[in-house]
RNA sequence: GGGCCAGUAGCUCAGUUGGUUAGAGCGCACGCCUGAUAAGCGUGAGGUCGGCAGUUCAAAUCUGCCCUGGCCCA
């Protein structure tokens, strides 16, 4: 027997009895074990998330993808690695743990204390991780979790130290300076996504200068800049090589303009000749134009600078340059790219110590040094954002309020050509909104990425990128981009940079890779942190390795004996990651380390949404690119050279996860569902309102916003159960959109507010869909559909692998999910439900000998085709699994599942209901069985709660022979060749066109398919395929219900059909061009059936094309047949279908009978009796049905299960029931056994 | 502002090296079926292929510009 299957679909409920199921059996531990040593391994790297933050729906697109490739290559027999990991370092969690202490900035941790702080940031690292296990359970994303990674753990954090020890060796590892976006009051950078949050619309100063030309003192660079504060500090002027610029003489004042200033000290100008009018429109003076010259003729060019701080003495300075000339170091012109002409005058003042642009111009002059060292960089400007000593009386003031003197002081040297105000974006300080953020060089270590860039470029290339633009697109464009990789963070929580200075010679510098390297070196290196440990044994013992406790410790110099102390940077968290590879097993330092390693490198399949491209791809990349080198490898003594691609093979690229109008969910914007949504119940909380402008409230009715009606899935009106958080009491509403009301509130009335228990929010209207789960517990409410259950996570799976590519971004809501899950979970668990009812009813059984099915191809057409089909399927997704095109499998197993259930279960049911066990029927069991375990199988790397659920029901709880305890533990299901059949699928797939038209014709015709017809005629096109076909017949006849089919070839048609002749294009452009059209008409104007009559006998035809005679061949012609008009017909690829819509009496007859055995079904089927049950029939009504019923006697009691039938006479309730003109009056009672 | 990706029916997506009536599923409408039944099936209506130019005998497909959304970087 098998477990029949539940008739309500609560896909949740199923699941958890799974999940616990495979707790206790332990059968992802067992799937690990599978397989022989010697098997081949694949290999998976798990791209660390952060456990600080609560998992959101992009997380569960990561891990549903990550999930399926490892289990359907642990089914083809390989051993798959599964380790887990956390990356638990950077800026993030310093934030969070700011939060918690309200405080921020650098200030006011040091004030609090490092230690502490630090202490307080490990603990916070894993604050969300139970709702991570959590989530990676529910969703079955098999990852080994118990010996996952940590970033900041000691082994990991000295095999990143290995790394950067063997890149300083290299040279690789260098100091410089990075241009950072720097609260200059707080005395820090900050990070990108916090400069986003700052920025304010503001007028600043907006300054129009000229930098006099060296050789030609009467003319001046045009420059225009809008941080007047940082001209002391200029270095260059840029322009850009492409564009013309104009060299113009200071006229006049024009007509109707007040210039604020006089007129410069220059006589002429130069600027870009599409910024020539608006820099006239500024200045107020007519700019004639005396000649234009090309950016790249001004390159070269030495000017001198509108303050002389630094010019005064370093004005002559040349330094020797690599191709043996010498240039001027500063104060000339260079050609840059980014100059624009948006804005400006296409010619800008670089301050290298304040633009990321300018900086990077500066350090590609350095890089034509012989010795960059000479040439410093210019910077007038403290880190607390006031002016240093250099810029003489400016010295001590704040940058900012130094702009208007410094503009009048432009003015009065003759250096100011405008000044106005400049309304644009500009950042501040996000918690101290008042203070500007000012861009400012700090020194920074580097790693040199770009002197290795060609290897990383080839390495690219070998990836298997997916989609493979990103390939030569996104990811090869931020290499040929490549900068070196600034590597230090002015921070306090993360990897500690390994580099120790001599305090003698900071030239001598030493980057140990382990602790037991440094204490090596100095024994007692860590003393204090031992003697720290034993005072407060509670300490994490991985703060070893952590600031501030690795600030203490000290070595003697190996070069001159004076004591090294450590830089104090800590480094960039992508860092960590790019480690993964060899940094999860602690390569090189702990044992086994090497042989794991050596084993798991690289990984055969990776994958991460898009914004990792220049994250968690990149440093992965880089960092093994780097570390890896040949020379390298063979040092380790790996077992072989691993050539490119390294670390990563295969890398699936993500889209995002976006609401139902492709907008990215954001919590902010509360168009965000919490994954619990579809994967547990349908429920969301919202803050309470007893009203809000606008909307009053309702007895009854909850209101709430009509997107959140739609995020539940719900429709107006329906009934919701609304209760708190945790309180049993619960109200029935009617829940209504209001147009209103914005997301995350509801309004009910008092009386409801009281009777939960519950109060009105404080912020009332204004209250947030990120602030509702903050506020009180009384303020919120719960809303749940207690009708539907969530669709679970298979669901949720599926809706990621079926709905597109993984590459597009997703437009997530409960309805797609739901979708998605009808079209095929559904459709498949209803033919299992059937298969079931069935099987039971029969006491089928696949471990019973004598109800096995006969060879295959002996079966019927049918059994042939699905098995074929089931075999097509089988082969096309395990092509595609091994190309890593999921969306592609999904789509094949899309399409079987609606053929078996759409074609197959329909065609074959009376079958499975035939009496007896005849060898028919028990082809029909083994037929379906077959394809309902092999689809399971096959389902089970998508689907692995259902696959699983069906696989115990079909598989282990029938006792089949070869049972395995998991359906994770099969392998993956084998392409039978000999089952294929092509040409079983192209004649199947006709016979269904064929029936479709059929259907068409009796649609249009009013026809209802009860009503069984005289005759039909097909005609076909092509004659092969209709002695093909001739054995369906009995079939299409059945389904069209028609008794007499006639087939006809194309050549012997009466009238019901018409010819139509196409020009074949795709042959007949090539040879004919601009004639096709002329041919395209004269076919459409020609006598088709003439024609084709001259086509059928000679195989060519000749045309008449605007008098002259084309000669037209059988390829470059096609013949279609068309149902002529006045018929009942329709055409499609195959042919026509013609019906003959005449009725004769008996036909009518024919047609009533089936009309009764229907109605007495319809009785079955309301008086709720079981398939088998037995019933007492009577039957009575007009003269018609009395005679029908009465000459069918014995048919209806087949049909209907019938015990006793009276026709004619009246016995207990009875309905009348009107049958067009007849009428019919029916009485039914079960018959219950005793 | 720059780069990359996407834009095809109400929704989600296909659409071969350009080949002439642009497809599928869902949803919707109408209908069918009634021994899978809170299921199943059929038919139909829905499209200026984001817009504008261009190349070509022929463009959803190739080119250029523009618009919208997403991501990354300024």
């Amino acid at each position: 027997m098998f477990q029949p299957v539940p008739p309500e679909l609560d896909f949740p409920k199923y699941e958890q009895a799974i999940l616990k199921k495979w707790k206790e059996g332990k059968i992802f531990e067992k799937s690990l074990e599978l397989g022989d040593a010697d098997v081949p391994r694949y290999v998976f790297y798990e791209g660390p998330p952060t456990a600080n933050g609560l998992p959101h729906n992009g997380h569960v697109l990561t891990r549903v993808m990550k999930d399926l490739f490892p289990r359907y290559h642990a089914m083809r027999g390989e051993r798959v690695l599964r380790k887990g990991g956390w990356d638990t370092h950077g800026l993030p969690v310093e934030v969070e743990v700011e939060k918690d202490l309200r405080i921020h900035g650098k200030a006011a941790i040091e004030s609090y204390g490092v230690k502490p702080f630090v202490n307080r940031c490990i603990d916070s690292v894993f604050r969300y991780t139970e709702e991570w296990e959590r989530l990676t359970e529910r969703l079955a994303f098999w990852v080994s979790l118990d010996d996952a990674y940590v970033t900041y753990h000691k082994s990991y954090v000295e095999s990143v130290w290995w790394a950067l020890s063997q890149l300083f060796e290299k040279g690789l590892l260098y100091q410089g300076h990075k241009v950072v976006w720097w609260w200059p009051q707080g005395g820090t950078a900050l990070s990108a996504a916090e400069v986003g949050l700052g920025y304010k619309t503001v007028d600043d100063p907006s300054v129009f200068a000229v930098f006099p030309l060296v050789d030609e003192p009467d003319t001046g660079l045009a420059i225009w800049t809008t941080t007047p504060w940082t001209l002391p500090s200029n270095s260059y002027a840029a322009v850009n090589h492409k564009y013309d610029y104009d060299i113009v003489v200071i006229g006049d004042v024009l007509e109707g303009a007040k210039p604020k200033y006089e007129a410069p000290t220059v006589k002429r100008l130069i600027v870009a000749s599409e910024r020539r009018v608006a820099l006239e429109k500024s200045m107020g003076r007519e700019l004639r134009v005396e000649r234009t010259v090309k950016g790249q003729d001004l390159v070269g060019k030495r000017y001198v600078p509108p303050f002389d701080f630094y010019h005064k003495q370093h004005g002559d300075l040349q330094v020797e340059c690599r191709d043996g000339s010498r240039a001027h170091a500063w104060w000339r012109i260079l050609a840059e790219d980014f100059v624009t002409l948006g804005t400006g005058t296409g010619i800008v003042h670089l301050a290298p110590a304040f633009g990321e642009d300018d900086h990077k111009a500066h350090r590609a002059q350095l890089a034509n040094y012989v010795d960059p060292e000479l040439v410093e960089l210019l910077c007038a400007i403290h880190p607390d954002g006031t002016f240093t000593e250099v810029a003489g009386d400016y010295e001590g003031r704040w940058v900012k309020e130094a702009d208007k003197d410094l503009i009048r002081e432009l003015a009065t040297t003759g250096h100011l050509l405008a000044s106005e105000l400049y309304r644009h974006e500009y950042p501040f300080c996000w918690r101290a909104d008042s203070d500007p953020l000012i861009q400012i060089a700090r020194p920074a270590w580097f790693i040199r990425t770009t002197a290795e860039i060609e290897g990383v470029l080839a390495n690219n290339q070998s990836v298997n990128w997916l989609p493979e633009h990103i390939k030569d697109g996104r990811f090869g464009d931020f290499l040929n981009n490549n900068v070196d990789w600034a590597l230090s963070r002015e921070r306090y929580w993360g990897t500690p940079l390994n580099v120790w200075e001599c305090s003698v010679d900071e030239e001598h510098r030493h980057a140990p890779g382990s602790v037991e390297a440094i204490e090596k070196l100095n024994p007692d290196a860590f003393s204090h942190w031992h003697a720290a440990k034993t005072a407060q044994p509670e300490l994490n013992e991985h703060l070893m390795v952590h600031k501030p406790w690795i600030d203490e410790v000290v070595f003697p110099c190996p070069d001159c004996g004076a004591e090294m102390r450590r830089v104090t940077e800590v480094i960039d968290c992508w860092f960590d990651s790019g480690c993964m590879p060899f940094a999860q097993w602690g390569f090189p330092h702990q044992p086994g380390s090497l042989e794991k390693f050596d084993e798991a490198f690289p990984a055969d399949f990776i994958s991460e949404a898009i914004d990792q491209t220049r994250g968690w791809f990149y440093s992965l990349m880089m960092v093994s690119s780097l570390v890896f080198d040949s020379k390298t490898q063979e040092k380790l003594g790996l077992s072989q050279m691993r050539e490119h691609p390294y670390p990563y093979k295969t890398c699936i690229v993500l889209g995002h996860v976006c609401d139902k109008e492709g907008k990215k969910e954001s919590k902010s914007r509360g168009n965000y569902t919490p994954p619990g949504i579809i994967l547990d119940e349908v429920s969301m909380e919202f803050g309470v309102l007893a009203e809000a402008p606008g909307v009053e409230a309702k007895a009854g009715v909850a209101w709430i916003a009509r997107a959140d009606l739609e995020g539940m899935d719900l429709k107006d009106g329906a009934t919701v159960s609304v209760y708190r958080r945790g309180e049993s009491e619960r109200l029935a509403l009617k829940v209504q959109a209001h147009k209103k009301l914005p997301r995350r509130v509801v309004v009910i009335p008092d009386s409801d507010i009281d009777s939960l228990g519950a109060e009105v929010v404080e912020t009332g209207i204004d209250t947030r869909p990120v602030d509702v789960p903050q506020c009180p517990p009384k303020q919120r409410i719960t809303l749940e559909d207690p009708a539907t259950p969530a669709p679970g996570a298979d669901a949720f799976r599926w809706f990621f692998y079926a709905s597109s590519p993984p590459w597009n971004n997703t437009r997530h809501s409960l309805r797609n999910v739901r979708l998605a899950q009808k079209d095929f979970q559904v459709k498949l668990r209803n033919v299992y439900s059937f298969f079931c009812i069935y099987a039971n009813i029969d006491g089928w059984s696949p471990a019973d000998e004598s109800h096995r099915g006969g060879p295959v191809e002996a079966r019927n057409e049918l059994d042939r085709w699905l098995l074929s089909e089931l075999m097509l399927t089988t082969r096309k997704v395990r092509a595609d699994l091994d190309e890593y095109q999921s969306y592609d499998a999904a789509l094949r197993l899309i399409e079987f599942a609606e053929g078996l259930s759409n074609w197959y279960v329909r065609r074959s049911r009376t079958r499975f209901w035939a009496s007896g066990f005849e060898q028919d029927k028990r082809d029909a069991y083994a037929t379906l069985y077959e394809a309902l375990t092999t689809i399971c199988t096959l389902t089970a790397p998508f689907l692995p709660f259902f696959g699983e659920e069906m696989y115990q029901n079909l598989v282990v709880g029938a006792g089949a022979p070869s049972a395995k305890e998991s359906v994770h533990f099969e392998s993956f299901p084998d392409v039978r060749t000999q089952l294929i059949d092509e040409k079983l699928a192209t004649e199947m797939a006709a016979v269904r066109e064929i029936v479709s038209l059929g259907l068409r014709v009796r649609t249009a015709n009013r026809l209802k398919v009860r009503q069984p017809l005289g005759r039909t005629d097909i005609v076909f096109n092509d004659e092969e395929l209709m002695a093909r076909v001739e054995s369906y017949k009995p079939l299409i006849a059945e389904e069209l219900n028609v008794h007499e089919l006639v087939f006809i070839a194309r050549e012997h048609t009466g009238g019901a059909v018409s010819f139509r002749l196409k020009p074949n294009f795709r042959a007949l452009g090539p040879r004919l061009g601009k004639g096709v059209q002329g041919v395209k008409k004269a076919l459409a104007k020609a006598d088709g059936a003439a024609l084709y009559a001259e086509y059928a006998k000679s195989g060519s035809i000749q045309l008449d094309v605007d008098g002259s005679v084309v000669e037209l061949s059988g390829e470059e012609i096609a013949v279609a047949v068309e149902a002529a008009d006045g018929f009942a017909a329709e055409t499609g690829g195959v042919g026509v279908v013609v019906l003959h819509t005449t009725l004769t009496e008996s036909l009518i007859d024919e047609g009533l009978l089936r009309e009764v055995l229907s109605r007495v079904q319809a009785c079955r089927k309301d008086m709720k009796l079981g398939f088998a049950d037995r019933i007492r029939l009577s039957l009575d009504g007009s003269e018609r049905i009395l005679r029908v019923a009465g000459a069918a006697e014995s048919h209806i009691k087949r049909e209907c299960l019938v015990d006793l039938l009276t026709v004619g006479a009246e016995l207990g309730e009875q309905q009348t029931l009107k049958l067009g003109e007849e009428s019919l009056r029916l009485s039914v009672e079960a018959i219950f056994a005793d």
